[in-house]
DNA sequence: CCTAAGCTAGGAAATTTTTCCTACCATCCA
DNA sequence: TGGATGGTAGGAAAAATTTCCTAGCTTAGG
């Protein structure tokens, strides 16, 4: 175990797995563990239902999930707001890939061309809002 | 396994610790394994020599490493570029969490003041030079 | 009421990742 | 020459993550 028992409810970070399952809640938001497994296997791979119980059912012992279990069908939901999960793993990319470098990032980003023209277009407007929010 | 074992040598995705010891060989250059352990000790956490050497066994056969084995102390460097890597990284990191979408990206960036004034500014010029090539 | 379907819980086990003990080999130098 | 020092290799095992079998409970339908 890795995170304290008790007392701080410290973010602490999704495995792969377990990120995939908060995407669905993210974009669908709270569901049961039936219609996660659905989505999974529609849209990532195959999963037995049952690996996906256990995994919530896990993800809701550390703190990752809230369960509500005043319905036979347990609802789960995210523990911490999506933006706040984001920009934890994205912190933690960014150090450890890119030495804290925001810049640095976007330099790959631009060659590697993943970025489209409307997008950059997007990004500049938020540089822009940025700016003058100063 | 879940890689092929002869053929193709698509990049593959390197764990956690792998890529703590590519990043020191990315710093510091092609090395042995006692630096990278001892790099790792100073910067990282605490870490048995052995480990690190098993690591980086691991890794060369996998094709994360090269070996050079012509002297008593083998050199070990990244079998992939630095920016080749980082770029897959980054790629699967953008899709896994922004659905791709680099901007979306950029806007939790922002969002996290983990950019300084000085970075926004490097940021913008890289977009004006993106601009200026097309 | 009985049964089928669907749900949760509790193991247990398979996999993957990480750690490190230990044997053995080479080199340096007293 | 021979022992201390420092290197690699080969297991083995610990730890972390993921998978899923199965028992037992609940509920809806006939």
């Amino acid at each position: 175990m890795k995170a304290e028992k008790s007392g701080k409810k410290e973010q602490l970070e999704p495995t792969r797995s377990e990120l995939e399952i908060l995407q669905v809640l993210w974009q669908y938001g709270p569901n049961t563990v039936r219609f996660v497994n659905d989505k999974l296997n529609e849209q990532k791979r195959e999963v037995n239902y049952a690996s996906t119980l256990k995994l919530m059912q896990i993800m809701a012992e550390k703190g990752l999930l809230q369960r509500d279990e005043s319905q036979v069908k347990h609802i789960y939901s995210p523990a911490s707001e999506e933006d706040k999960t984001k920009s934890l793993l994205l912190d933690k990319f960014v150090d450890s890939l890119f030495n804290g470098s925001v810049s640095s990032l976007m330099l790959h980003l631009l060659d590697n061309r993943k970025a489209s023209q409307k997008e950059l277009d997007d990004i500049r407007k938020l540089l822009n809002k940025a700016k003058e929010k100063e």
